[in-house]
DNA sequence: GCCTAGGTCCCGTGG
DNA sequence: CCACGGGGCCTAGGC
């Protein structure tokens, strides 16, 4: 019942889930609710989950969630900054978690509570990650030939009318090169991205390039790329895990 | 410690908690922990978390997740389908949670266990939604008024090259109409959107209108849909609920 | 099995 | 505050 940092209540009366579930509220604390429960959610959507056994959690930060017994996303949810609350209404127990802008309510009803209880979590770290589109760029800001020999990277997220260049370049003989960036595997959308992208510049009668980088490319987008006269290079995000993020190209002009 | 649906101990030993732990995942529980832990992952990126007080689900369909006392999104975790289990090394409790196809493994040491605890949960419901953009398919091709006097459906998920057209259709004058639906409010990438799929129909010559239709529109967006000569319909997605799937054989195995 | 597109996407970032 | 785009997106549906 007591570890200082838990409470925990099996089988519990209306009354003390309601008791525990406010008080784990309160104290912001992990709430954890193991119950037999049905859901109604009314907001960007609407729906409704009839009565199954769940799990119930309310954090902190004012997220919500129901979780079915598949599937990683919760079934309901409610995002951070939400208000969660408890009340018996007529005998049954409650849960209910508001959001302002957009407005969106999610009740639950605990028809059976199983397990309730709550976690007083201290939990100061953030995610160290790597193998994302941001880091790939910045590898191949520091290291160019990993485009070609004679690459220089010239600008980075660079504006044009149909959207962001991810790296704007030149090749060793003066040509400007479109560079378009993929964590994993590209399909026909990053093909047509990068076609736009370079059918803006070929518009002003430059010779230009466009490359599409990638750890792999679906059969399809490999087939528009040869068609469209684009390049494909093969490569990896990087694996590093470094809390030191964000290289610019300043670094190196 | 038992109400024949759950298990629960408080403060487990090592031991006990594995066993508890491996238990819940033989019998295809709902595990759930609450305990200090960190995780590392590897798989189509790549991770670390240090120590925190965190709590652990693992479902019986295989998901697996490490949720951190903030946001709706798990901090790690694994999709369904991945093989979880525990195991003890040079006397420290870790649970792995491994996936094929893509390759991907989440090992996470468990440093102190506060709470232990598996729940037999029965869950033969899905969720009933309304909101969708295909639902908003549904009530214009019942109701082509709502696009305006005369319209005609013609057909839907229509395949031209640069995707799909959500519903074509003509007007009373017979002129080709090219419908854009979201079900939320539409970003200059809908218009864009939209506006390749005229695109096409307008190089074959013909007088073409395009309509994107959503319950509202933001301001670069509806610039860019002026400038362009498309048009703008304010609808609200439907908000009947209905039962996408029946109650299906899965639920009972 | 691969691939595409929608989502109450969530979430960070930049205007 | 809103708008935009990435994500280990997840997940459903098509082929």
């Amino acid at each position: 019942m007591n570890c200082m940092k838990c409470k925990v209540s099996e089988n519990p009366s209306i009354k003390e889930a309601y008791r525990l579930i406010e008080d784990g509220i309160r104290k912001r604390a992990l709430v954890v609710i193991l119950a037999c429960c049905s859901a109604s959610y009314e907001g960007r959507a609407r729906s409704r989950l009839d009565a199954g056994e769940r799990l119930i959690v309310i954090k902190p930060d004012g997220t919500f969630m129901v979780h079915q017994d598949r599937k990683v996303d919760p079934v309901n949810w409610q995002p951070p900054k939400s208000r969660s609350r408890a009340y018996i209404k007529r005998g049954s127990l409650y849960l209910e978690s508001i959001r302002r802008d957009p407005e969106e309510r999610l009740e639950v009803e605990i028809h059976e509570a199983h397990l309730v209880s709550y976690y007083l979590a201290r939990d100061v770290h953030d995610l160290m990650v790597a193998g994302h589109e941001n880091d790939m760029g910045d590898m191949i800001i520091m290291h160019p030939h990993l485009i070609e020999k004679g690459f220089r990277p010239v600008a980075r997220e660079y504006a044009v009318t149909s959207g962001f260049i991810d790296i704007l370049g030149k090749d060793e003989n003066g040509s400007l090169m479109i560079i378009e960036l993929k964590s994993r595997k590209a399909g026909v959308s990053a093909v047509k991205q990068l076609k736009r992208y370079v059918d803006e510049f070929r518009e002003d009668r430059v010779g230009v390039r466009g490359v599409l980088v990638a750890p792999s490319i679906t059969h399809d987008a490999m087939e528009m790329l040869e068609e469209e006269g684009l390049e494909f290079r093969e490569i990896e995000p990087p694996r590093e895990l470094r809390s030191n993020r964000g290289v610019t190209l300043d670094n190196f002009l």
